[in-house]
DNA sequence: ATTTACTTGGTAAGCGCTTTCCACACATAT
DNA sequence: ATATGTGTGGAAAGCGCTTACCAAGTAAAT
């Protein structure tokens, strides 16, 4: 049924060898007259060549694989959007796959990732940080590498491998540097899942920031969410309900950060004269609501084009790390604290 | 260097035959010792299967190709979810690659996924509608199909193939009737790009809806923007221009929405007070923008869900289509007409 | 005219796997 | 005792392609 190699090669009367060479080997010339005749035999049987077989004769297939959590979620289809423009640039094929933060199955993609031997794996989304599961993924991770394979992790810092990695916690230190000096002492925060790095660095980066000025984070005023939106309303309230005298909330991402907005109108409070809220990542609907989000701007397609880049120039010896710098940006939804009643 | 199953089976003291067998044949049994020993190399030596060797030899990849316009788009990532989350159950691969609506770009990846010899191919977002475009595609189409391959498109028409489409003029003409029964007769549309299904599907529904209330859609009230935020931006301060006396703004999806919303803010105008204001789809964030967004949901994860649950359902005789129902959805951004001052 | 050196097309050996036969052993039936 | 069947392992033929390697032809050098 498929018409193969073979088959035009016959139909224009040359051998296997010519008309792969025709239409792929770029190395070997051949004569302009059997060359238009594989060419023309090709387009006739509407020759598409089989990238598996080529692969497998070749050993190398131009895709890339990448796990990240969500791509729903703004911060990775960010990520992806830079990883796919280096890609496209690169003519590389790009395999996609959702982890949802599920170990398990993470470590089920990079195995399957593997099997269809990708070129490079781009690991995204922080992992979680449990010595079982980084040892266990880090184990897979080299069998891959040791076999030709390039291992690229957006975020992480447990996995050996070269890494590309946003100052989570320079970002969050500037951003409580800032709350301090808009004057507010008692401050929530909705962090995201416990085990992430992520989470860890933009947490003990606002601490840091805080103890710097004298300020300490108490543990009652910290309440962790997922990164969702609905999380976020469900933290806010949490917040509200368990430290009521808070003047400011710093959700560790925009998307909670929105939640928090919701949560807040529900209440009747008011952002930002009777609470200050910041969010994190600027994705691209942070400066869209009302108020428009104060964030800490990741640069999410710079981390992608960083990532892929790294993963299609060829290993080095040792690990290379590249950092993206973080940047506030202050909008409409952080103000002075309000005067007590 | 990699391990392969020739050398497990050594490895392992049985044949090759026996050791694939026992790694991937589900058919045929094999001794339990035997059995034990091969899994016992494979685990020792730790063997990863070759996906594209296993393709080639079997003729089936458990890949599934889609295109989609662009995966940051909120409106495509809900179907890509819906897509990962029936490809994922069914343990499939999923290889995604934007087209950015160009033409020739969709083109070349429809040709580079056939390579690849992906078992399914999703094409998502509504196609250029220009003859010459979709006689080509459905070319390549064709011969994708004729070597076995399936087809599912969401929300085309021109190309013939497996089709799930939401109900777009349905939609546009709910809303419309909305609009009309609020009392707004002067109403401004910002479209998506000229030439797809989709903006045509909208743009015909809401003018239909119109015309059944005996409103008529004047040109100089239509804008084409791209479904981008700043398109949206831009076409509103454009109509606000050519046409001051609208009282409603219909924007084909809820990115141009936001748009719109930012854009009256801008300019100090109210929303819903002085402007309605409505999108489409419902996305994420529709609910989370002050005003909340009226707007015609779209059930895109479920749009997802299909088309891939098509995908993987062998090939009929006919061409299946399957249609899904839209919803208006009325929130905070749309009222009654203003009166005139 | 003969040797030397390129060109350039073809032959065939894989790449890593699946799967069809085949062969053998053992159990059952005659 | 032979004939028949049944389960199980192995040999080998591909799947569609790339790419040494070889052979022949042609051009350049002696």
């Amino acid at each position: 049924m498929g018409t193969n190699l073979a088959k035009v090669a016959a139909h224009a009367g040359v051998s296997l060898a010519t008309a792969s060479r025709v239409l792929n080997g770029g190395a070997r010339v051949v004569t302009a007259s059997l060359r238009a005749r594989v060419l023309a035999a090709a387009e006739e049987l509407q020759y598409v060549p089989n990238a598996q077989a080529q692969a497998l004769a070749r050993a190398s297939n131009a895709i890339v694989g990448v796990v990240v959590h969500d791509m729903s979620d703004p911060y990775f289809s960010e990520i992806l959007r830079g990883i796919q423009r280096v890609a496209t640039n690169a003519n590389r094929l790009v395999i996609t796959s959702n982890s949802y933060r599920d170990p398990e199955r993470e470590l089920e993609y990079v195995r399957l990732l593997h099997a269809h031997r990708v070129d490079a794996l781009i690991l995204a989304g922080s992992g979680l940080d449990t010595p079982a599961y980084s040892q266990h993924m880090a184990q897979h991770i080299a069998v891959f590498t040791n076999t030709g394979g390039r291992v690229v992790l957006i975020g992480r810092h447990q996995i050996p491998g070269d890494t590309v990695l946003p100052d989570n916690f320079g970002g969050a230190y500037q951003l409580a540097t800032y709350f301090a000096q808009l004057g507010h002492r008692r401050i929530g925060v909705i962090t995201g899942p416990a085990l992430l790095t992520t989470t860890h660095d933009r947490l003990e980066g606002f601490r840091s920031g805080l103890v710097a000025t004298g300020i300490v984070l108490h543990d009652r005023d910290v309440v962790t969410g997922d990164f969702s939106r609905d999380s976020g309303v469900a933290a806010t309230h949490q917040l509200l309900t368990q430290a009521p005298d808070i003047t400011a909330i710093f959700a560790h991402n925009d998307v909670m950060a929105v939640g928090a907005l919701v949560a807040l109108r529900q209440r009747g409070i008011t952002v930002p004269q009777q609470m200050t809220v910041a969010g994190f990542d600027d994705i691209p609907v942070a400066e869209d609501v009302t108020p428009a989000l104060t964030t800490v701007r990741v640069p999410m397609v710079e981390l992608g084009v960083q990532a892929m880049t790294m993963a299609l120039s060829p290993a080095t010896d040792g690990v290379r790390s590249v950092s993206c710098a973080t940047e506030l940006v202050i909008r409409a939804s952080s103000g002075v604290v309000a005067p007590r009643d």
